[in-house]
DNA sequence: CAATCTATAGTTAGCTC
DNA sequence: CGAGCTAACTATAGATT
């Protein structure tokens, strides 16, 4: 009896998947894949679907609910053809804008789904760092989290001493108002001795 | 504290939608749909891909990478068709295109204004809450401010110390395990590749 | 390769605003 | 409409046959 026979799914990159083994059998399931929702988006709502595939050898793949045809000629008969040769320079310019307003669109694209990235990090950040991490339970920082934090404050610290001169030469002492960091406890933990570190 | 706000996702049978505006609904989602699984498949086995869909009440929809008319114009090339006026499919598709490009890239650049604002404001709100004091020039700051500063260090200091006891105490090993002096190289505390989900 | 299997990633039906 | 949510439902990565 046993319990796990595979990882299951995983999760993987949206990028072109380097193994090629990997790649080709991706492209075969995931084309079946498309075929599949295209023929319920059909069945579902009525509607003809028109799915074109080309492999990256060049091999052409094809699936059409009722045809390919069928959907190509709906095209053709909803947009009548010109007649008239000279348009040729017309639909050279149109070719032209067309190209490059693909090509804006697409960066645009790029643009916004990087845009939603950032938002999403800025989400998190807004909802995490309320706080200030220094106010965050301890307990539940990992190890790395730990390391960084020691070596802002170590900073901080030297800052802070600097900082404490400064003041201490140019007004003959009162009470230093951060004396805390300056006494460096026995077991400050932003003092220790070098340790090896593996990974 | 409501537990339930939603049925979830119910299967439904796979049959034209008896109700028209669920029918509707529905063509618009698994419309998106499977242009998102068309781009995906593009991407992760460079292969190009072309969705033409029209709805049942006859309206227009298509997706191409890297553009429909690359996919038409491939398919015609391989395909050489029985009468000439096929290849104003080409040209009547980009018309289309065309249009559909443009209104389409409108409303990107509107919704990539909106998300820019947005994110300034998100932005602001991190910067704010969470920039980091250790970071700002000490020299800057007022007395005030160093104050509570020092209180804040005390605080952690005491939250760190009580964290390495822990540790120290759990892993009886000499060495703690997070060294500050044989730091790794500066890691920008703010800088974000990709979002990397801890627990 | 195509078919299966499994656990999990991803999609979406039904609602709400 | 469109955007957002939640709970289910579905697709599929990785492995095996």
């Amino acid at each position: 009896m046993e319990k796990k026979q595979t990882k299951g799914r995983q999760k993987i990159e949206m990028q072109r998947i380097p193994n090629e083994e990997d790649r080709l059998i991706t492209f075969s399931k995931r084309r079946s894949g498309i075929y599949k929702k295209a023929s319920e988006l059909s069945t579902l709502c009525g509607a003809e679907v028109g799915v074109l595939v080309f492999s990256q050898a060049g091999k052409a793949f094809s699936f059409g609910q009722p045809s390919i045809e069928t959907i190509t000629n709906k095209v053709l008969y909803e947009n009548p053809p010109p007649n008239d040769n000279t348009l040729n320079l017309v639909e050279a310019h149109r070719r032209f804008r067309l190209n490059e307003l693909h090509q804006k669109y697409s960066e645009l694209l790029s643009k916004m789904e990087v845009a939603k990235e950032r938002e999403k990090i800025l989400r998190k950040k807004v909802s995490n760092r309320s706080k200030g991490w220094w106010e965050e339970p301890i307990g539940e920082l990992s190890m790395h989290e730990l390391e960084q934090m020691a070596t802002k404050i170590q900073m901080l610290h030297k800052h802070v001493q600097h900082r404490a001169n400064e003041l201490r030469t140019r007004a003959s002492s009162s009470s230093l108002p951060f004396s805390v960091v300056n006494q460096t406890p026995p077991t400050n933990p932003f003092s220790m001795t070098k340790v090896e570190q593996k990974y």
